[in-house]
RNA sequence: GGCCCCAUCGUCUAUCGGUUAGGACGGGACCCUUUCAAGGUCCAGAGAGGGGUUCGACUCCCCUUGGGGCUACCA
């Protein structure tokens, strides 16, 4: 039989990491194997769950490139996708688990619930459901409900079993009905329960590997049981370990960013974030840097560590700068916009120079950054210079007073002047080298820290690139998109005025 | 409290009874560079504790400790 696997989120917020990463393992498990990955969307919650965040799951999901073959809004053979469109699915069943006597109509209110809860707790017990409405008789049930009496629909749970159930990544795992108290199948108002629509649909869908976080392992016994009354056979399950933060408490708003979407808006590229993802509780023991269809080819749930993984993100700045620095110049560009766009360093629309401008420069910027977020300030010196800025720096105008220091600038400024525009490193270099040979030794021991201020900027790209970028820019049409860019020879003649005779 | 899961460098991991316990991130040093990065070389850094099993345990078993999860008419 085929596998098929299934991602099934609640639409109550954006999408976490965490989900992201439970979501991933099921895509590399699918594509890894040729089987089917199913989206399900469990919004049985009807308080917390949103039509706006299930669009924007969905759009993560898509953004990361775990694209699902069958689900809401690709369709398929085993719809609906969503919970609330299966109510009358649910309601057949649980027909069908009554009439078998597997469930039975439970009248207890909330507060009898939480009165009895107490006291088994005060008691020293572990509190569960007592059981009182297991007893009743079937037929007087059905007439209280059907007269309006509120009533859930609990699961009989058979007394004194052992329930156990492999796990692809743990092994067996047994528990105790004895701990497990009659579960609600069906709330008060009719909905189905978590415990009880999921088995549901994940049969119904065919799901073969159910592969979700290990906070629903204790869930996993409730559910098999259901499984077992309905005469199904449970699929294979896998428990990932959680993903913790720093302080090894689970990931969480205080520890930075944790959904996908602020990774994204952070400037980390999707490959980036997908690769490291798989690393946490995966590895090959060597290679780490691979692309998602690589990793899939190697995946297997047997190798998924048992433990909890914290999450580094100095770990996912790393990889981020590796797909950084082997991006496309086209790509760069098209990833970087909405990062300058969003400081005004362009505006919008940008045109085919601009663009091309762009491709030209970020390469060489992209090399020294963590994350696209980090581009604007990267390229500030670029977009923005004022000459009595430069000389406002008491050690920088120290250092351009000294009359060789005055030369260079002139001689700089002269020799870009009939340069030309420079367009690349070399020649931005033969300027330098014309600008050296007019100058004196002490003078060109100086040319350094003049190229400093001329780009404004110590810490920055790399400087051969820089210089060209800047007077490159210059020879832009006004309408190429990118805000105003100071010409590096302008900058050079502003230094020059500016400089006693 | 009860039940369940987990435990190798700070972090992610390799090891599937016999290794100087390997790699990666991060850290440090050096090299390269007339700048910041990047890159290269090197260094520091780990089997939670205690019992077993075994000729031999990081590896298998038990206990303790520690972390996490579940114990809802939330998923």
């Amino acid at each position: 039989m085929d596998m098929r696997v299934r991602f099934a989120p609640s639409p109550t917020g954006h999408l976490h990491v965490g989900n992201a990463r439970t979501a991933l393992f099921n895509w590399l498990l699918a594509r890894g194997q040729g089987g089917t990955f199913v989206l399900r969307i469990e919004d049985t919650d009807l308080e917390r769950s949103t039509k706006e965040s299930e669009a924007k799951i969905l759009e993560d999901l898509r953004w990361m490139g775990l694209e699902w073959d069958e689900g809401v809004d690709a369709g398929g053979a085993y719809g609906p996708y969503r919970q609330t469109e299966r109510f009358d699915i649910y309601r057949e069943h649980t027909a069908r688990l009554l009439s078998s006597g597997h469930a039975y109509l439970c009248f207890c209110s909330a507060e009898t619930l939480e009165a009895e809860r107490k006291a088994q707790l005060a008691a020293g017990q572990p509190p569960r459901y007592a059981g009182t409405c297991r007893a009743l008789d079937p037929a007087e049930s059905a007439r209280r409900h059907a007269a309006g009496e509120p009533a859930v629909v609990r699961l009989r749970v058979p007394a004194n079993r052992e329930v156990t159930f492999h796990d692809l990544v743990r092994g067996e795992v047994r528990f105790h009905t004895d701990q497990i108290g009659d579960p609600v199948l069906v709330r008060s108002d009719g909905i189905a329960a978590y415990n009880y629509a999921v088995v549901i649909d994940d049969q119904l869908m065919a799901i073969t590997h159910v592969i979700r976080g290990e906070d629903h392992i204790s869930n996993t016994p409730r559910q098999v049981l259901v499984y077992e009354a309905f005469g199904w056979t449970p699929p294979a399950f896998a428990h990932l370990s959680l993903v913790l933060g720093p302080d090894h408490a689970p990931l969480s708003k205080r520890h930075g960013a944790t959904s996908v979407a602020e990774f994204r808006a952070k400037g980390y590229l999707p490959e980036a974030l997908v690769n490291y993802l798989a690393l946490i509780g995966w590895g090959t023991g060597a290679e780490e840097l691979m692309p998602a269809m690589d990793i899939a080819r190697r995946f297997r749930l047997e190798d998924v560590s048992h433990s909890a993984g914290v999450f580094d993100e100095d770990k996912l700045s790393w990889v981020n700068r590796h797909y950084l620095k082997t991006a496309s110049p086209a790509r760069l560009a098209s990833e970087s916009l909405p990062f300058l766009r969003d400081n005004g360093l362009v505006t919008a629309p940008l045109s085919a120079d601009g663009h091309q401008w762009l491709e030209a420069v970020l390469p060489g910027v992209a090399a020294s950054i963590d994350r696209l977020n980090q581009l604007p300030e990267r390229l500030h010196s670029v977009f923005h210079f004022s000459a009595e800025a430069v000389l406002a720096d008491s050690a920088m105008k120290q250092e351009l007073l000294e009359p060789e220091a005055r030369a260079v600038v002139r001689a700089l400024a002269a020799v870009l002047d009939t340069a030309g525009p420079l367009t690349d490193r070399e020649s931005f270099r033969s300027a330098a080298v014309q600008v050296k040979e007019r100058t004196s030794a002490k003078g060109k021991a100086l040319f350094h820290p003049i190229r400093l201020a001329l780009t404004g900027a110590a810490a920055g790209p790399e400087l051969d690139i820089l210089v060209p970028a800047i007077d490159r820019a210059a020879a832009l049409p006004p309408d190429a998109g990118l805000r105003t860019v100071v010409f590096c020879r302008e900058r050079a003649a502003q230094v020059a005025a500016l400089l006693p005779a």
